[in-house]
DNA sequence: CATGGTCGTTGTTGTAAATCAATGTCGCCA
DNA sequence: TGGCGACATTGATTTACAACAACGACCATG
């Protein structure tokens, strides 16, 4: 389980300690939007967070979740913003945008650290771009169940076959550049082919080799 | 015009000068590709680089065209790779990984500047993933070739009406996750429709509004 | 000025996914 | 216990775009 302050407990971020302030947010609650000015950087410590954009006239784009560990603030600065709300209860470490941003220039190590999460970010972004262009709706579920299979495991630090899905089917298909009836449609088919199994708030991987082949087409 | 290297000239930058080494590239030359490890990064000086990722069975998806001024080398890191060859004659500054790195290590307000580039690239990568997921042809369209304008108004100092667009139909297209037919399509559409004029490797905007309006539909 | 190559356009047909429309399931609370 | 509301599934139909196919424009080269 991950303590007070989730990555935070590097040697880099000890002086950060002081400067930190845990929040609870229940599910759908909004971390922050599209319109007012970001004022804090967050780490999740507990839960799990969508990342999404809204066009005006209502469509939806989902650009990430953020799962315990993960740090929500790089992208902030740009004036283009993006929502943030939870889809599950959630904790957050809290962090002065201002604090945070005086602490990073003063500390080489720490920008370090923040510059290669941005281009980790930046990596997984293209390859969404990829998924988004370039995939159908079998590929896109396929890379995401193992996508996020991977990111749980290296979470909880074991590996298992039951991914957990916390969010619903509306905001995997904004994820994935699909419809909510796609989404339906595609991973019963997948059940019905004995690829996975869908079980209430997940689904169960059967055959993960026939899921990778498809996953990497 | 750019001197000798581009987005260097700041003082940040000076100590990097005499690790400058330029390289000239003829349309169509591989400046890497996704699967040898990257031992440069680069400024683009003159001409149009674009970047892609491709899938096992020949799909591509183009996650950017680098303009003069741009910078290579971000997103290298990770393992995670991507292609870049030369879209027209192409002159970019290159420096060893290597020594840029211990040079920005050493240097915070590089560091700095790298990660502020790095979240930029990151903002502009969430706007293609809204794209990518959620629009239309037509709006993707108008969203590619304002932003091109933007972009080349901001190289030059000043705006123009008309466009370039060095690259071919099947680029766009690759960009925009379109087929090429839907790009000619509709470009042929909009300049029916008295949005646009096409020219020779370009276009003219005709009715900068109703393009806008599309482009943020 | 023929010839081949690349690139773009245009027409036709096909299809994956969107859209429209019920219907089903589950949990919550009156 | 029954009924309401959110969410998911399933079916019928439509549609935007892809795929296939043919042709035309441009230019480089012998």
């Amino acid at each position: 389980m991950l303590s007070v302050c989730g990555s935070l407990e590097d040697e880099a971020f000890v002086g950060l300690q002081k400067l930190n302030h845990p929040v609870n947010f229940p599910a759908r609650a909004v971390l922050f939007n599209q319109e007012t000015p970001v004022r804090h950087v967050f780490t999740v410590v507990h839960g799990v967070v969508r990342l999404y954009k809204l066009l005006p006239d209502g469509r939806r784009q989902i650009v990430g979740f953020a799962l315990p560990g993960d740090f929500l603030g790089l992208a902030l600065a740009d004036g283009y913003g993006f929502c943030a709300d939870a889809v599950t209860a959630v904790t957050v470490c809290r962090f002065s945008r201002d604090h945070f941003g005086d602490y990073a220039d003063q500390h080489p190590q720490m920008l370090r650290r923040l510059h290669d999460m941005a281009t980790h970010e930046l990596a997984l972004a293209q390859q969404q771009m990829v998924l988004l262009g370039r995939r159908d709706a079998e590929e896109k579920l396929a890379s995401f169940l193992l996508g996020l299979q991977k990111r749980w495991a290296r979470i909880s630090g074991k590996s298992s076959v039951t991914i957990d899905l916390p969010m619903g089917r509306q905001d995997i298909a904004d994820f994935l550049g699909l419809t909510i009836e796609t989404v339906s449609r595609t991973l019963n088919r997948m059940a019905r082919d004995k690829l996975i199994v869908i079980v209430p708030d997940g689904v169960r991987v059967m055959d993960a080799a026939r899921l990778e082949a498809i996953a990497s087409a």
